[in-house]
DNA sequence: TGTTATCATAAGGTATTGCTTATGGTGTGC
DNA sequence: GCACACCATAAGCAATACCTTATGATAACA
């Protein structure tokens, strides 16, 4: 059986009004073409769906089963058509985002501002480690990546969005905090907490290191950001984090940032996709709100953090 | 938005691979014209709805949405092609009956048989007037008629199924019942209590003795059957019915049959249809049914009621 | 780096679709 | 019986649907 959505149609407008020559007028047609739409639907289900007895006509069962078939399936095809309309409008859809753990923060609030004007749109949003996102992004299980330092070579295209100083930490207590300027030879006496091998603020900080020729003593390295700033605070060391995730800890007084020749190092949080990708409407109108408006919304909370730079280089 | 249920079909499979060559393999087509059908449907709802990342495939959003809208419509089409196909083997169907209040009894009787057979077919039957029938068929309100004899002229097409004795009936005391054989002189000394005019069985009685060159006296007219034998067990007079209405009264002996010269007139039980009109399955099949069944099935209430008329003769 | 698998694109041909206009047939009602 | 309304049928035509084969491009993989 093969009938044709046009079959359905013009049925549907006969059966209405059970007069070919009226519904022709309603179609725009001619009355032939009318009878032949009907006669081949006829053909297809090989039974008669109209009767004509007399001068009236009248639908056979069949005829009427037909009718409602016909009319279900219009009907759904509107639907589908709004549905997909309102997918292309951005009316709905789904984000399907990843972020690195110490972009977490941050993102969060971009992506509620965000949610806020897309109130229908469904957001998933996985926080995993650097590994974990590049699995993502190669089995095209989301649309965007937010991390810091993207690789090479893996057909990926990264984007710069947003400023991501590293900044040198201590406990308040620390000797270092109270020196107004601290060299980095003073620095690389210190002993160093870090995340692991492998981290996108690891690899960061040895390449700058490494730039400068000097080393740095690992005494503790750990892949939990919290940790970090855990052990931190409790005097086991100095670290180098994002400044982006010490919000909580600046306000709290818990850690203080150290005024280091050379800091902040200025890295970039990127948004990564597979190169070749065609994101989804609603993943490119995300792109762009936060390639372009990122830092204003950002800057509200990282004002104070530089207030904090500020007083530690005063 | 026009698709083509040739495109629904085709991306549905592919939509199931993820993989045009298996997909052009299920069916059985070169892979170039599944990527077109598929091409085609994109155009139609102007969106990507496969995207290719890498080697493999993916639907996008709209082409999950479309997916589900493909599978739905397409069960649906199964669904139809299966309740029209019961349909057209009668598994399902409406069966619109009237019948002539004097033939009630006995198509009743065939019915039971018939729905018992069809057990998933719904039945119609209104019992009602002659003129009332007439009416029903012109509005093509119902596909057959049962009555006893149908007229001339209205573009009805009638066919007898059915003996119809038509006999002469009075109550047990009546003096005719003592008699072994009755003249037709006898009888119309007799004073009659029948059917209104316009009645079937009126006219055909009419028609009897007018060949007969004879007239007899009517009593009372009165339209209702049940009434008729009423007043007939009263004793008010002698009537001519359908032997066929006598059952309960023949077995409680409230009337008996009056062997009169000539009687029974067999008359016959008539389907009738519109000219021209094409039946439903079902209406054919119950037409089928009554022409060539109808006798076994009415004999096994009818011999009895022989009896009765054989003992008349005696 | 070459091979393989896979999809996209192009060109070409045939069948079918979907209309049109013209005309014929039929039931209804005056 | 005639006119009218309505549907069926036929012939003709342009558009296009649908498939094929041939070929090109690209990613994965050895």
């Amino acid at each position: 059986m093969n009938l044709t959505f046009r079959q359905l149609k013009v049925f549907d407008v006969v059966a209405r009004h059970l007069n070919y020559t009226k519904a022709a007028k309603e179609l725009h047609l001619s009355q032939p073409a009318v009878s032949m739409q009907v006669k081949q639907l006829e053909e297809q289900v090989d039974t008669p769906l109209i009767e004509k007895l007399g001068k009236k006509l009248y639908l056979t069962d069949v005829g009427m089963e037909m009718h409602n078939y016909a009319r279900s399936t219009m009907q759904q095809l509107i639907d589908l058509e709004e549905t997909i309309g309102q997918m292309k409008t951005l009316q709905q859809g789904h984000l399907k985002l990843a972020v690195a753990s110490t972009a977490n923060h941050f993102v969060i609030r971009l992506l509620a501002r965000f949610a806020n004007a897309h109130p229908k749109i469904r957001i998933s949003l996985e926080v995993t480690n650097r590994s974990s996102l590049l699995d993502l992004l190669d089995k095209n299980e989301c649309d965007l990546v937010i991390m810091g330092s993207p690789p090479d070579g893996h057909n990926l295209m990264s984007l710069p969005f947003l400023e991501n100083p590293l900044v040198v930490v201590a406990c308040p207590e620390h000797r270092l905090i109270a020196k107004k300027k601290v060299t980095l030879k003073e620095l690389i006496k210190e002993e160093f907490i870090i995340r692991e091998e492998g981290s996108g603020t690891r690899s960061a900080i040895e390449r700058f290191f490494a730039g400068q020729e000097l080393a740095f003593k690992t005494k503790l390295d750990m892949s939990n950001n919290r940790a970090i700033k855990h052990a931190t605070e409790e005097g086991l060391g100095v670290t180098i984090v994002s400044m982006h995730t010490l919000e909580l800890e600046l306000k709290a007084k818990t850690l203080k940032i150290v005024n280091v020749e050379g800091f902040p190092i200025y890295r970039h949080w990127y948004v990564v996709q597979r190169e070749g990708k065609r994101l989804s409407p609603i993943a490119t109108v995300f792109k762009d709100y936060i390639m372009e408006g990122a830092d204003d919304v950002i800057e509200e909370f990282t004002r104070p953090l530089y207030q904090h730079l500020e007083q530690s280089s005063r």
